[in-house]
RNA sequence: GGAGGGAUACCCAAGUGGCCAAAGGGAGCAGACUGUAAAUCUGCCGGCGUAAGCCUUCGAAGGUUCAAAUCCUUCUCCCUCCA
């Protein structure tokens, strides 16, 4: 299948500069095409994956997707759709995220599928006044202004400096068409303007046609971007957000997201995918499920998606998937629950002979952040060992709270710890 | 460089000497309803404390006052207009 038709089915596609000559250009061979990441941060986090998803599909249709790391963009930022100018990063906080992002690229492209890329190779170097002459004099101001993209921040500021990241952006693309005959451009719809500034860039500097395309920008159907979560972005590195809660963060979408997020972050065929855009109210807990193991899968690999899985059946009680939602899925399908990858904490022995306050024990385990938290959600009857509901905000746990060595502490509806006693 | 406006808790935003740990909204948390969904309703939402109360917080540092988010001084940052 044609790869374009591939991005397309899926729901990647917003806008192209031109979508018969992007076809065309897979159908007559391998198509080499990029996205820039910019290493903000010392982990991609959902965002950053969505467009990853748009390169694996063309890795896995036989193309050669190039994942531009933004050494030396990140040096200048980038203003398009944002509110405000971001915080400079130094040269080292930018090359120790570049380090932790490639391994997270790495995994993701297991087989060296990618070609990993840094523009600190050549953006570093460049002249002030040659990069004017050549390349400055081909941007109009007046175009750059009317951009959709700086539109909040020509109301609300736009540093020179950021202003300049297009015209970096665009050197880009023309940089890499010239070394590795790049020929397209993905990216988030807010990139459209840079995008479309390379695909110029190309055409001036090196008489050759090029291609750009967006995808969406990632909403929820809430209306929020997708991946934000109170605690902050829902990152890959499992030390930033277990693979537990990174399961947990896809099994509790929207209803309404569902299908969609099948479509952009598993691998599952669209025929199936399709299927679950019938389904309604419980029935969508098990596509919900599937999504978040394929989802856990892409990025943390089979076994800790098997964990998180069975973990969070033990932690909710384990359901039988149907065989027909989603048969591609390799789910575990039966019921099965692990207790042992729940969020676990530790209590001695010592402590619970001595009676250890369940306030304590709430903070330990995060569930609360001070004791007047813990305190009220007790009162607020928001607190329970086992299924038995906590009405003693004075509650000290002991030995008989456990079976086995085991305890289970619940608050609310999502968050179970495993408290295991020790000695 | 000149003139003016602003900085309040996670975010937006009211407050212009005591009634202010600080209105309102959003977010978040918990309860009811449910399906680990959405919507809705209810409660909570700086820290310590069973409580009385104490401590810290309104850009920063000083000061006036019995008493300051509120008045004064200096500083930092942001915005608007003019150059």
């Amino acid at each position: 299948m044609n790869a374009f038709d591939v991005l397309q089915e899926r729901g990647f596609v917003q806008q192209c500069t031109d979508a018969d000559a992007v076809r065309a250009m897979f159908a007559a061979g391998p198509v080499t095409a990029y996205v820039g990441y910019d290493p903000t941060a010392d982990s991609l986090h959902v965002g950053h994956l969505f467009s990853l998803m748009s390169l694996m599909h063309l890795a896995r249709t036989g193309n050669k997707p190039i994942v531009l790391m933004g050494g030396g963009t990140a040096m200048v930022g980038d203003p398009s759709g944002k509110t405000e100018m971001r915080q400079m990063l130094t040269r080292e906080a930018i090359l120790t995220n570049i380090a932790r992002i490639k391994g997270q690229v790495a995994k993701l492209f297991g087989d060296g599928s990618a070609i990993v890329e840094n523009n600190d190779s050549w953006l570093l170097e460049l002249r002030y006044i040659d990069f004017l002459r050549d390349i400055g004099r081909h941007f109009s101001v007046n175009r750059m202004l009317s951009a959709e993209a700086y539109k909040i921040r020509l109301e609300r500021g736009l540093s020179f400096i950021e202003f300049n990241y297009q015209l970096l952006q665009a050197y880009d693309f023309h940089e890499l068409c010239k070394r590795y005959n790049c020929t397209l451009q993905m990216g988030g719809d807010d990139q459209w303007s840079n995008i479309l500034a390379g695909v110029d860039l190309c055409r001036r500097l090196l008489q050759k046609q090029v291609q750009g395309l967006t995808s969406p920008l990632l909403m929820t159907a809430a209306g929020e971007k997708m991946g934000k979560t109170a605690a902050g972005a829902v990152w890959l590195d499992p030390q930033k957000l277990s693979p537990y809660d990174y399961y947990q963060y896809w099994v509790n979408v929207d209803d309404r997201d569902v299908a969609r997020m099948l479509g952009f972050f598993t691998f599952l065929p669209m025929t199936e995918v399709r299927a679950v855009w019938k389904l309604d109210g419980r029935d969508l807990n098990a596509a919900k499920a599937i999504l978040a193991f394929e989802a856990t899968r892409i990025v943390h690999g089979d076994a800790e998606a098997t964990t998180a899985h069975t973990a969070a059946q033990a932690a909710f009680g384990g359901r039988e998937l149907p065989a027909n939602i989603l048969p591609s899925s390799a789910v575990p399908r039966v019921a099965s629950a692990t207790a042992e990858s729940m969020p676990t904490a530790h209590v001695t022995a010592a402590e619970l002979a001595a009676g250890l306050p369940l306030i304590e024990l709430l903070r330990r385990t995060e569930i609360a952040d001070s004791n007047g938290a813990a305190r009220r959600l007790i009162q607020q009857g928001g607190v329970r060992i086992g299924d038995a509901k906590v009405d003693d905000e004075k509650k000290l746990v002991t030995a008989a709270d456990f079976v086995d060595g085991v305890m289970l502490l619940k608050s609310g509806k999502k968050k179970v710890f495993r408290i295991v006693a020790q000695g």
